[in-house]
DNA sequence: TTTATCGCAGACCATTTTAGTCTGTAATCA
DNA sequence: TGATTACAGACTAAAATGGTCTGCGATAAA
């Protein structure tokens, strides 16, 4: 729960693959999936919806491929997350997915949890695909919760 | 993908109603089920979890039930996720969940992904199921991200 | 103009996760 | 002692996810 899945991944390391890559440089679906070992036909459909999103640009010829059809900058994790996985709510009741909530009409702490997932969405779009690819020490504050709140949370791997 | 479990969201809500219940207030199962319409047997199990981590106190008696064992401003959703769900990470490799994963040795965006993660944890942590109960004017900025950034996001229901 | 190389499209299946059901046990109090 | 509560876990159903298979279309180089 609470978990970005295998395609999102997928779309992230592509993705930033491609940022790293020369200026309009043209990377194929077979090669991407042979470095990260992924399943080659996962990755041709997860680069599929990134093209019809906008956010790549595709060459479908030999010596083809893709690449980005808009600045590293401009491309935020939630677009990508969007495009390979549709609308976002960490409630069902918030991104259209279930129109027939059995509490909606009991349910007092709505308004509360979407706060927390517009905080939540704002951060995935505050972080690029181009920061993805930085050290962190490059990263900007925004993805480091320990220069906003001063304390640091350390989990266990 | 980055959704609360449906036990979870039963969770907050009990919880929700028993913070705001009298100091010591006992709620059963079975009422509080029945007030949001969710299946008894499920929400007798979320509340089992509750109580093996500490979170509310099980009085099992004819008119027993459960009450909060520690204050409601010290329980926040994050433990609550944890309770129920057990470690949250939105991607497996820091959770524990993947021991073996494919992309581990080409991985080059873990670092801002997992700081990433912790921004999200900290918003968890920082809210608490007091704060669940309250009207939107009276959650702290933490909440908010309009209020924290200037830009509220807005979604379709 | 043929052909190898690339992307496009979608049906299909397997696995995992999530949600919910069923059955029975143990504790407590009136 | 029996009604009422929590405790425990096996079990099934449904949904999401991950992955496979097959065939088509576009392009450029040979």
């Amino acid at each position: 729960m609470l978990k970005l899945t295998k395609k999102v991944d997928y779309a992230l390391l592509a993705l930033n693959l491609m940022a790293k890559a020369e200026e309009g440089g043209i990377s194929n679906v077979r090669d991407i999936a042979a470095l990260y070992s992924i399943p080659p036909e996962i990755l041709a459909k997860v680069m599929q919806k990134l093209s019809k999103s906008g956010l790549i640009q595709s060459h479908s010829a030999p010596k083809g491929g893709y690449s980005l059809k808009i600045p590293a900058e401009e491309i935020s994790v939630l677009k990508v997350l969007v495009a390979v996985e549709g609308p976002v709510g960490i409630v069902s009741c918030s991104d259209g997915t279930d129109k027939t909530c059995q509490q909606r009409g009991q349910c007092d702490i709505r308004s509360p949890l979407e706060k927390l997932q517009n905080n939540i969405l704002w951060f995935l779009e505050a972080l690029s695909i181009r920061e993805l690819g930085q050290e962190p020490a490059v990263l900007k504050g925004v993805t480091d919760g320990s220069s906003l709140f001063g304390q640091p949370l350390h989990h266990k791997g």
